[in-house]
DNA sequence: AGCACGCCGACT
DNA sequence: GTCGGCGTGCTC
């Protein structure tokens, strides 16, 4: 009987599609597996088997399959679930969710080739001249590229040439699907059969006489296999033999050597094999344990609240030991900049082999590998430590998820959908496998901390630094004072000052934050005022030093820093505001004699620009490190005296309800980097507003009063973790467009839907790469159901897309936007 | 999302 | 005249 499968594309589309199999095919096929389809007019996409079954589809003829990619499942059935949760809670599509949760290797496309067809002759006189290129480069080439056709003819649209070409039935068209993992293989070699006795090889030996290379590298194979009795590799047999690849290559020839391939994993772990033993637990340590298994017992979300260097990682360490002596798989969550060598290397310190690792900065042959690992419960997966992807990977028993860092905004994903939260999904995740959850902290977010205090998470709390450290001496320093009596250097107080002499002096090292990239972020002309502006978005260039430029931090746009004003043609500018590279100038003017680094997206570009600032400095090769708040993730630096916060304000006045909580995270965390041994850390805040709240929550580390004022704000201004929020924005080129476009939406939400609706609004910058934004911020009350109000707004967006002006205009939903 | 088709202005 | 710009509609 004729069978069919539906299919998830990993395109935005709502829909499955349905596609005709052979029941030979539907045999081999379980929910899971991938399948190449045509789709569309002429490609072949990869496509995610979600049921099989016999119902012909009524207003169309099914497509047949291209064929079948894999031989056994590759997302359980878990995942599928867990994908279709991330997708109506976020309201993306589930082809968003497999598009991101697939790694990009297991989603192959076809390719175009064109090729010659033999079975024409051809009269050359009767082409065309774009035609005969086409033609002639096809005589050399069995098959060509659309992107080599486009740059043979030297034109774009390809396509009447190809076509008149089809016509003709000069050339054919093919469509090819290329697998882009390819396992890994090392080649090794091994004497060849008829040489392994003893007389066989002394002959050989003997014949050799006169290649005195090829001899020696038989000579080395024989001692290394001694040695090892492991096979050997052609490069380390390169190695010994003090051979070439030429010299091996004939003894292969001549059948004397025979080469054979393994398959290896490139994510090898070659470390101490023997597993350190896990450092006996403090006191508060142990009794944080015990609160959490208490918790945990009672099936219970928990958080572990522990204050900087309170030493959270070993509680981590010892719970995913715990689960592993039941056989059962831990992921470990951390955000993607936290993720350093340092840490890996300590987690593997006590687990050896059996983690993995698995971000973004992996190469996407890499990522197939661990996704293998994990599928098939090999040990050396058994734990994931990884970046907010890796809770898409192919679990099927996970008995303990860990997010560290849990108040993270990274955890966040912002600009392609799904836009899910890593913590939220992962806790979905956890309940799906039964998992116990932790969630880690030095600075709960306001809804986890608001969760424990309901009761609908544990607690747990490690208030003392490991060793007994003491929490850093956190002191204001009015700036508005100081420059009233004109007693700043430049950016600096005279408190910060002293501070940084004292701290040198002991031969301490010293952080100093500023939460913004660049010299400066305006540049203005001294006489008309007048400064650069980006001319795709609406903000000013910020002037970078280091390359005499005015970049946009939106689209990248970037100019070299103009002689004179471009409107009056005054040749004096002036700057405004000031960013991490000119505090580093001024500190090397103050300090000639000290060493002082950066740390910004700017100098952490490459793959391993960060690892090497971050080892430069621990080994002391820097004095003072300056940088941007990616300093203030979980870095752990011994020698850290001092900490220097240059200006606190420009992170309270952001238009947003949650930036009091941010800063206070911020701070607080950057804080912690100062003084992790012995001795107190010092911290100066720079500020305008030394009596600001949460300022003075910071010095005196009174979280509680911080989230107790921030919920009764939010409770106030009916935000989370009372209400939901979902933000809607409309994008499109067109000012007046996505104006009446957005007021449309808002109204018809303001008729179906009471709570507030916030918006229209501008965000402060408007227009991004060309494209006007506009923002709709829908609250949506405790009692009200969150997906009965999803429902209302995607019918809203139906009859929206129906007016013919607005299909254009891209609605983007973030729920639970932070 | 891609990618075709179709209509319209700007140049070889 | 063609080329490529972009708006519109569809994909099992």
């Amino acid at each position: 009987m004729q069978q069919f499968i539906n299919v998830i594309l990993p395109i935005p589309l709502e829909k499955l599609f349905t596609y005709a199999v052979s029941e030979a095919e539907a045999d081999l096929l379980l929910p899971g597996m991938r399948v190449a389809v045509p789709f569309g007019k002429s490609k072949i996409y990869t496509a995610l088997v979600s049921e099989i079954h016999h119902n012909p589809p009524t207003a169309y003829e099914a497509k047949e399959i291209d064929r079948i990619l894999d031989g056994q499942v590759i997302v359980n059935e878990t995942q599928l679930k867990h994908w279709q949760w991330i997708a109506d809670y976020y309201m993306c599509t589930i082809g968003e969710v497999v598009r991101s949760a697939l790694p990009s290797a297991f989603l192959l496309e076809s390719e175009t080739l064109i090729l010659k067809n033999n079975y024409t002759a051809v009269d050359e006189g009767d082409l065309k001249d774009d035609e005969f290129l086409v033609f002639e480069a096809l005589q050399h080439q069995s098959a060509l590229k659309v992107h080599e056709v486009s740059t043979i003819v030297d034109r774009k649209n390809i396509l009447p040439v190809l076509n008149r070409l089809l016509e003709k039935k000069i050339i054919l068209l093919k469509e090819e699907l290329h697998e882009q993992y390819r396992p890994k293989l090392v080649r090794y070699v091994a004497l060849g059969e008829t040489y392994r006795s003893e007389e066989k090889l002394e002959a050989l030996l003997h014949s050799l006489t006169r290649a005195p290379k090829q001899s020696q590298v038989v000579l080395a194979l024989f001692q290394l296999q001694a040695e090892t009795k492991k096979p050997i590799k052609v490069s380390d047999l390169e190695k010994a033999g003090g051979a070439s690849k030429a010299v091996i290559k004939s003894l292969i020839d001549k059948g004397i050597l025979r080469e054979y391939h393994i398959r290896t994993d490139r994510i090898g772990y070659e470390g101490t094999e023997g597993k350190e033993e896990i450092k006996a637990l403090t006191e508060h340590q142990q009794l944080a344990i015990e609160d959490i298994q208490r918790h945990f017992d009672a099936n219970k979300v928990t958080l572990l609240h522990g204050v900087t260097s309170s030493g959270k990682t070993e509680v981590y360490v010892k719970l995913i030991e715990d689960c592993l002596a039941v056989g059962r798989q831990a992921l470990y969550l951390l955000p993607e900049i936290a993720l350093t060598t340092q840490l890996i290397a300590r987690l593997r310190h006590y687990f050896g082999e059996k983690i993995s690792v698995y971000h973004s900065k992996y190469s996407i042959q890499e990522r197939v590998e661990v996704w293998n690992n994990v599928l098939t419960k090999k040990s050396k997966a058994q734990i994931v430590i990884g970046a907010r992807s890796s809770l898409f990977l192919p679990f099927s028993d996970l008995g303990l998820i860990i997010v560290d860092e849990e108040h993270e905004d990274s955890y966040k994903q912002f600009d392609p959908a799904p836009r899910y939260h890593a913590r939220d999904a992962a806790i979905v995740l956890g309940n799906m496998h039964g998992a116990k959850i932790l969630l880690g902290s030095a600075t709960p977010s306001v809804e986890t901390f608001y969760n424990t205090r309901i009761g609908k998470y544990g607690y747990a709390s490690i208030d003392r630094r490991f060793g007994n450290v003491l929490m850093p001496d956190i002191e204001l320093v009015d700036i508005k004072e100081q420059t009233r009596k004109k007693r700043m250097k430049g950016h600096f107080s005279e408190r910060l000052l002293t501070e940084i002499q004292d701290a040198l002096q002991l031969g301490e090292q010293i952080i100093l934050f500023q939460n913004r990239r660049g010299y400066a972020p305006i540049v203005e002309c001294t006489t008309c005022g007048h400064s650069p502006q980006c001319p795709n978005c609406d903000v000013s260039l910020t002037y970078h030093q280091y390359r005499k430029e005015l970049r946009c931090h939106y689209c990248g746009h970037h100019i070299a820093l103009p002689e004179g004003c471009e409107a009056c043609g005054n040749p004096t500018l002036d700057t405004k505001g000031f960013g991490t590279e000119q505090v580093e100038q001024e500190l090397s003017k103050l300090f000639a004699e000290v060493k002082v680094g950066r740390m910004d997206f700017d100098t952490t570009r490459g793959k391993y620009a960060y690892e090497k600032i971050i080892t430069a400095f621990e080994q002391r090769e820097m004095d003072i490190l300056v940088g941007t708040q990616m300093l203030t993730k979980g870095l752990d630096f011994r020698n850290v005296g001092l900490v220097g916060v240059m200006n606190a304000d420009s992170l309270l006045n952001f238009p947003d309800y949650r930036a009091h909580e941010r800063c206070f995270q911020l701070l607080t965390q950057v804080s912690g980097r100062a003084g992790r041994t012995k001795k107190r850390g010092k911290v100066i805040v720079q500020t305008y507003n030394p009596y600001h709240e949460i300022l003075k929550q910071v010095s005196t580390n009174d979280y509680e009063g911080m989230f107790k004022d921030q919920l009764y704000e939010r409770q106030q201004y009916r935000y989370p973790p009372n209400n939901r929020i979902i933000k809607i924005t409309f994008k499109h080129k067109e000012y007046n467009r996505v104006n009446e476009a957005s007021e449309w939406f808002a109204k018809a939400l303001r008729n179906i839907l009471e709570g507030s609706i916030l918006g229209p609004e501008f965000p402060p910058v408007a227009r991004i790469r060309n494209q006007y934004l506009k923002h709709v911020m829908v609250k949506i009350p405790p009692r009200r159901s969150l997906s009965k109000t999803k429902a209302s707004i995607k019918r809203i967006e139906k009859s929206f897309k129906a007016i013919s002006q607005y299909r254009s205009i891209r609605v983007i939903y973030n729920v639970d936007h932070i």
